[in-house]
DNA sequence: CGTTAGCACTCTCTTGACGAGGTTGCTAAA
DNA sequence: TTTAGCAACCTCGTCAAGAGAGTGCTAACG
């Protein structure tokens, strides 16, 4: 166990880091901080700090720059202290943007773009999945006699939609019956449920080769339109920090970040319902591309079907602005 | 006028500048290619082609590197000759792209993926504009008694959406009613016509307060979601390229691409119809922020609404190979 | 007159040396 | 346990020198 003043040290080493880039040695520490000891005293405890894996050296004579170790201490010590849950965060924020869009992708948006900017880190929000989320109504409208989309609004607002293609020719008013009968059905289910339900074979209307179709391709429609409900912002903050100013180190990032696969299942562990922030720093990240990232992230919405919201920066992120903002975004998007 | 052996030298140049990323000298120009002079003549040729301001030393005693004025000359060769319209460019790509896409978005997707790939390059495809296209039909689907969606799809099959509040209370039959008044009345219209026909006061049956809220929330969404439905992948190609290695040389580069104000008005000027490929080398882009990049786009889709198919990548792109890929990607995108 | 060879010149890039600046670890004293 | 002092270490910037690459010029050649 550390001893409290040890604490502080590793605490003021952090900040400094945060803010400048550079790294920081005993005497900036003692000029900047009042830490009430002498450089040689910082000195010790920093060789103490390093050997418990905190800290490292770039080299041998340069100042100290935090570990992952390190940073993870730091978050913890916020998470449990100073940034307690009563705090309300960026009031002004969540009313301005509330006020602003009607529109759930719009707010998506608006909220991923302030996030970037309060944050200089990239940001992503992902809409809440429309695959465990139940249906409200399906609509089927012709194109032809051959093609029609089929528009699905789920129980939240959101609305994706389709085109389908008929190898035999369908009426207007076969389609008008499908219609009917798919929102007898199918309303109040989610394509999870229309799954379990079809393969069980439960419900004998169903039969209908058209019926079947247009099911086959609402779920398959509401499956794949989860990845593509992401929006993301702030690659150009990116850019700016220090650490990205060789973009070899961006590179892996937007590999992972441009590929839908992975970035869906990125946030599978993000604890669920509108619980606390989630915190991976550098290597806890689970694929190695985002080792030389942190991601703040959290869940939102209720019940059946949620979303994320993340923000992804250098390990040597704000991470207390960072976790107040993505609170902030989680009350922005929670009622809407 | 350029004799016939310097246009020959400035071809070279540009060819082996655009595979090696390296200034290129005299001696290599003769050693790569069999121009069948010493490089002494090719020394006096690249002085010409300096004073005509088609190549520029980086300094003193360093090779030649193409100006913006160089590559548009070889533009407009590989335009006017080798790159004939009767070329049927990758059909394999034609073939699979159009197989796996059944939806427009997806459609989108997955060619600006393709593009990204085959140029190296960023890639942007964005859809025909719903705000000009015609209107198919119209949707309203009641959230609550103050809130409902509507739907529009659009004569080519794009859905766009948005949630309406209403300050009164509006119950399902009023709104079922209002649906069928804004189908008989605005169905075949773009946005563009609702907007005249509303200013000119021409109908009489709008003039209910519920259906006028409705139209407008209609057009405003048109009108937007323009913007927003843009599909763009390939950054991560872009920083392979040496020239954004430093990723200061990106970032003006992606301060414009998360603008979707300005992104959307970047291609205004882009040939209209199913026309030819237009070019932008470097400082010919209309923002300061894209002189150090080329922008290969054409339009795509016919009659009212079209849409864009662009890349964008460093003045060394290969203009050959973009422009045969986007060339590819309007045919898949033309008549889906 | 266009083309070519030769040569001096220029500029960058790399290398090595050197000093300045900053930081550490150690030791001895308070 | 804390502190002051000191030697050692490493990086970074500058500087000089040399290699390498390429140019421009001049004079000769067909």
């Amino acid at each position: 166990m550390l001893s409290e003043r040890r604490q502080r040290v590793l605490r003021a080493l952090i900040e400094d880091y945060i803010q400048y880039a550079l790294p920081v040695g005993s005497r900036t520490l003692t000029e900047r901080h009042r830490l009430g000891v002498s450089p040689a005293t910082v000195r010790n405890d920093l060789s103490v700090l390093e050997d418990a894996g905190f800290i490292q050296q770039p080299h041998t004579s340069a100042g100290r720059v935090p570990t992952d170790a390190g940073y993870r201490t730091f978050v913890d010590e916020l998470l449990s202290s100073g940034l307690a849950e009563e705090e309300r965060p960026h009031p002004s924020m969540v009313e301005e943007l509330r006020a602003s869009a009607s529109e759930l992708d719009a707010l998506m948006e608006r909220t991923s773009a302030a996030l970037a900017r309060l944050t200089d880190c990239l940001s992503i929000v992902m809409a809440p999945s429309v695959f465990s989320g139940r249906i409200r109504q399906l609509t089927l409208v012709s194109l032809s006699n051959y093609q029609a989309i089929v528009i699905v609004v789920a129980e939240d607002g959101q609305v994706v939609n389709r085109t389908i293609s008929f190898t035999d020719e369908v009426t207007c008013d076969e389609l008008a019956a499908a219609q009917n009968l798919l929102n007898r059905v199918l309303v109040g289910q989610s394509a999870r449920d229309m799954r379990r339900n079809l393969d069980a074979g439960t419900i004998e209307a169903l039969r209908d080769p058209l019926v079947q179709l247009i099911i086959d391709e609402v779920i398959e429609c509401l499956g794949e339109s989860d990845g593509n409900r992401a929006h993301s912002l702030g690659i150009s903050s990116l850019l700016r920090q220090p650490e990205f100013s060789n973009s070899k180190a961006l590179l892996p990032v937007m590999e992972v970040l441009e590929d839908d696969q992975v970035l869906l299942h990125a946030f599978d562990d993000t604890v669920e319902g509108d619980g606390p922030v989630m915190v991976r720093i550098g290597h806890e990240n689970p694929t190695s591309e985002l080792a030389g990232v942190s991601i703040v992230a959290c869940s939102y919405g209720r019940g059946d079907s949620e979303g994320v919201v993340a923000v992804i920066g250098p390990t040597r992120m704000n991470y207390e602005g960072a976790i107040r903002a993505v609170r902030a975004a989680q009350c922005v998007l929670h009622d809407e």
